[in-house]
DNA sequence: ACGACATTTCAAAAAAATTTGAAATACCAA
DNA sequence: TTGGTATTTCAAATTTTTTTGAAATGTCGT
């Protein structure tokens, strides 16, 4: 049932309560739901369009036209980051605009407090 | 050249040095690197060795038992966290331990501060 | 050097995500 | 209601990522 846990790591582990319920501990509904956010942020152009975000909100020809993708594409994005909550919208007429919710933001601002030394390549 | 941006939006848009400077001050080589990371962030798995290793660093047979996976695919998982620089490994004879870096546990506690209000499905 | 164990590598197969372009929807103005 | 613009939807084609299992590597103790 257990793996063979090195004498070293066995003693840690201990302190802790012990594997199984190291193992029980996991927030398996958080896990769920941060996944999906980091799906939507797995990506260039949604991330391209988060940034531009951060700085202006923006209809989706803008949108558009930053990524230089068709509508349709933009459109699967979009859906995408506004999925994860990461991104709300408000109607102005034949406009859609697209902003970022306080969690997005909140993501970005990480990213540039944090950012990963030098993830080459 | 430029989108038929709602004239709500050009206000602000100017006030900002104008669209065309708005796209050319995206941080392209920062989107470059943090795609790499949250690609490698956005796997129900690989969160899981990551809230794990959170609490406790862990040779590779404990990841496998956590995840109930066989070697190879955790060692593929493993190496994609590794790459992005959210882990560190060291060796101890026969076992490799991992561990958080502090890149990667910083991402972890900002999860743990601000969580998705209600991303469902 | 040998046997046992922990872990990685590899290429092929499978699954998931993205891209495309055409057609549909929704809203506004005349 | 007709026409124009902004945006979304859909299914098929493409690309990317993940999974598999067998074989390879590296390390330890003898």
């Amino acid at each position: 049932m257990n793996p063979e846990i090195p004498e070293e790591l066995e003693k840690e582990v201990e302190k802790k309560g012990g594997w199984e319920n190291l193992k029980k501990s996991l927030p398996e509904e958080d896990i769920k739901m941060i996944a999906k956010v980091t799906k939507a942020l797995a990506d260039e152009k949604r991330l391209s369009i988060l940034y531009a975000l951060y700085e202006q909100r923006m209809c989706v020809c803008m949108i558009v036209d930053l990524v230089k993708c068709p509508y349709s594409k933009c459109s699967y994005h979009i859906t995408k980051l506004k999925d994860a909550g990461l991104i709300k919208a408000v109607k102005r007429g034949n406009y859609i605009i697209h902003s970022l919710t306080k969690f997005g933001r909140s993501i970005i601002r990480h990213f540039n407090k944090y950012k990963p030394e030098e993830v080459i390549k």
